[in-house]
DNA sequence: TTTATATATCGTAATATTGCAATATAAATA
DNA sequence: TATTTATATTGCAATATTACGATATATAAA
C-alpha cells in the first residue's frame, strides 16, 4: 500500500520516525553535515554544494525543516538556513537509550 | 523519480542515510524498543506486539537485518532477534558529532 | 515420514518519494 | 516601477515503500 498505519502506534514512536525518516537521505544528511560544518549558510550555498537541481535541495531543505531538524529565516532576498537543536535533541533521547542498553548489555543474542 | 542518486554521495553519506531510513518508521521503532525492553525474543513475539500481520512484520525485521541494526538466529524452529550493536555504534558517531556541535554553538541562525 | 509450528517469499494494490523543468513568488536594486 | 536575484511551488514521470493474502520453506515433534 505504500501507506503507514500511524494510528497504530504511539506518539512518540511516530514522532522519531518521521525524524529518522527525513535524515534517512544522503542529500539530507549532506546538508545537515553542510550545516554544522560552515553553521550557516544561504539556500544557494547549499544548492551549490549538492549535486541536485535547485527544486530537489528546496524539497529536500522543506522536509529537514518540516521535521524539525532545520530552521530558515530571511536575510535580504536570500534565506539563512542553519540547524535546529529541538529536532536533534528529540532523538537525542532514543540513541542515548539504545546506547545505554548496549554499555551493559554483552552478548545480547541467543 | 523515487531514485536516489546515491552515486553522487560519498559512501559515509549513503550509509548513515540507510541506517536513518531502517529506522524511519514507527513499525521499525516499535521493534528496536522492543527488542530493548526484553534484550531477545523470537520474531512471534514481535508480531503478537506489533499491529501488523506476520508477512508486513517479517519484511520489517528483514529491512532492519539488512542495514545491519538487528541480528536474527535459529533456536529450535523459531527464529530469535535482538540489537545489532555495529548498525547503532555507525550511527552514533554523527549524532555524537552533531550533538557536539550543539554544545558548543549557540545561537547559531542568522 | 507425516503433521504442526514458525518464518520467509511472492504477487499485487495503494500510496509515497525522488527528481526536475517550468513557473510562481518575494525581496533587493536600478 | 521594472529588473534582477533567490527561493518556493506546480505538475509530472519514474521508482520505492507499505501492507497483506496466499503460498513456500524449514525445523520440531508425533
Amino acid at each position: 500500500m505504500g501507506i503507514t498505519k500511524s494510528e497504530h502506534f504511539t506518539d512518540e514512536q511516530n514522532e522519531l520516525a518521521i525524524l529518522a525518516k527525513a535524515i534517512g537521505h544522503p542529500a539530507r544528511i549532506a546538508i545537515i553535515q553542510h550545516l554544522i560544518k560552515v553553521n550557516s549558510c544561504i539556500c544557494g550555498d547549499i544548492v551549490n554544494e549538492l549535486p541536485l537541481a535547485q527544486p530537489t535541495v528546496s524539497q529536500h531543505l522543506k522536509e529537514l525543516k518540516s521535521a524539525g531538524l532545520i530552521k530558515g529565516n530571511f536575510e535580504g532576498n536570500a534565506i539563512c538556513y542553519c540547524i535546529n537543536e529541538e529536532g536533534f535533541e528529540k532523538i537525542k533521547g532514543f540513541f542515548d537509550h539504545i546506547n545505554g542498553y548496549l554499555e551493559n548489555k554483552k552478548n545480547q543474542c541467543c
